[in-house]
DNA sequence: TTCCAGGAAATGC
DNA sequence: GCATTTCATGGA
């Protein structure tokens, strides 16, 4: 199978990129190595001292696809210069997760994500994705399609069958079907997810969100991506945590500061802020971090987690 | 059992 | 306006 890899990487770990928070479908399959599945593509990525080989890939297609998406185009060295002249903690968090970079996602898979991501853990949040696309996502382009018919047993006797312009494109795979990382369906479209009912995701087991993926996915089918921060708020199941990771995963908005469980407990235990004072924290980061504040907050995130 | 997880929406005051 | 409660799910 054709790889490309590229040398002399700078600011650049895989661990960290993968584990830092931001995306969900990356899973590692041995030392430095990720498999996953980004941009419509599944693909495996190692990283070898400052060396990165991606399979499969063609030279075009490492600098149409992944080379944006890996973001290797920003000096996050300088950054790092930038935020780490703040303050001590912050050029700890810098030293600590250093190789980290801010990938750019395909808006609509983060906007899902991230509201699945409430309340929840980064583990169950990663099964849930998983499952989702597993349920109703497209096979991947190039590969045939090998998930089994969805189940028509499921309906009880005597209940009315419901017909929604959808139902043709559910699918669910066999309990005989491995789960053993072979099959990487593409993220379910606004479109697909809209046609669908709550129950419909069922399976997903995303818990009460379900309902919010689907009046999002219709809010998005109806009228487009959003493309301002009120519009992102507007989205059903999107307050403000879950915005400012959109804004930053998927729009490319670096001053945003997403203010989690983990972002409180280092504001709290490092910087002396009340942990309840997310008002204080977020004028802090705004003064401190400026144009800079996602960056800062995925050192941070990473830092904190990592202690 | 109870608590917690990258919170948001509904409800109460 | 602000504080409290509720919302599924599963692992610790």
């Amino acid at each position: 199978m054709n790889s490309y890899t590229i040398r002399n990487l700078k600011d650049f770990q895989l661990d960290h990129i993968f584990d830092c928070g931001q995306c969900f479908r990356w899973n590692k399959t041995g030392p430095g190595v990720y498999s996953g599945m980004a941009m419509g593509r599944r693909v495996t990525m190692e990283q070898r001292g400052d060396s990165l080989t991606v399979t499969p890939c063609t030279k075009e297609e490492f600098d149409t696809i992944w080379r944006p998406y890996l973001d290797l185009d920003r000096d996050y060295g300088r950054i790092k210069e930038i935020l780490a002249e703040k303050d001590p903690v912050m050029a700890r968090a810098c030293e600590w997760g250093t190789g980290i970079r801010i990938l750019q996602q395909d808006l609509w898979e983060v906007i899902v994500s991230f509201i699945i991501s409430q309340n929840n853990n980064i583990p169950r949040i990663k099964g849930c994705i998983e499952r989702l696309c597993r349920l109703v996502g497209a096979a991947p382009e190039g590969e045939e399609d090998r998930r089994a018919p969805v189940q028509e047993s499921r309906q009880e006797p005597g209940q009315a069958v419901r017909q929604t312009p959808g139902q043709e494109g559910l699918r669910a795979f066999g309990a005989n079907v491995g789960l053993d990382g072979d099959q990487y369906p593409d993220f379910p479209s606004a479109q697909t997810l809209a046609a669908l009912e709550p129950e419909d995701l069922a399976p997903a087991r995303l818990g009460y969100r379900a309902r919010y993926v689907i009046e999002t996915a219709r809010q998005v089918a109806e009228h487009g991506l959003p493309q301002t921060a009120d519009q992102v708020l507007s989205l059903s199941g999107v307050g403000p945590k879950v915005a400012n990771c959109i804004l930053l995963f998927g729009m490319k908005k670096y001053d945003s500061f997403p203010i989690d469980v983990w972002v409180r407990r280092v504001m709290h235990e490092l910087y002396g802020f009340r942990e309840e004072d997310v008002k204080g924290m977020k004028a802090f980061a705004a003064a401190e971090f400026g144009e800079f504040g996602g960056f800062a907050q995925q050192y941070l995130f990473y830092y904190m987690r990592s202690l």
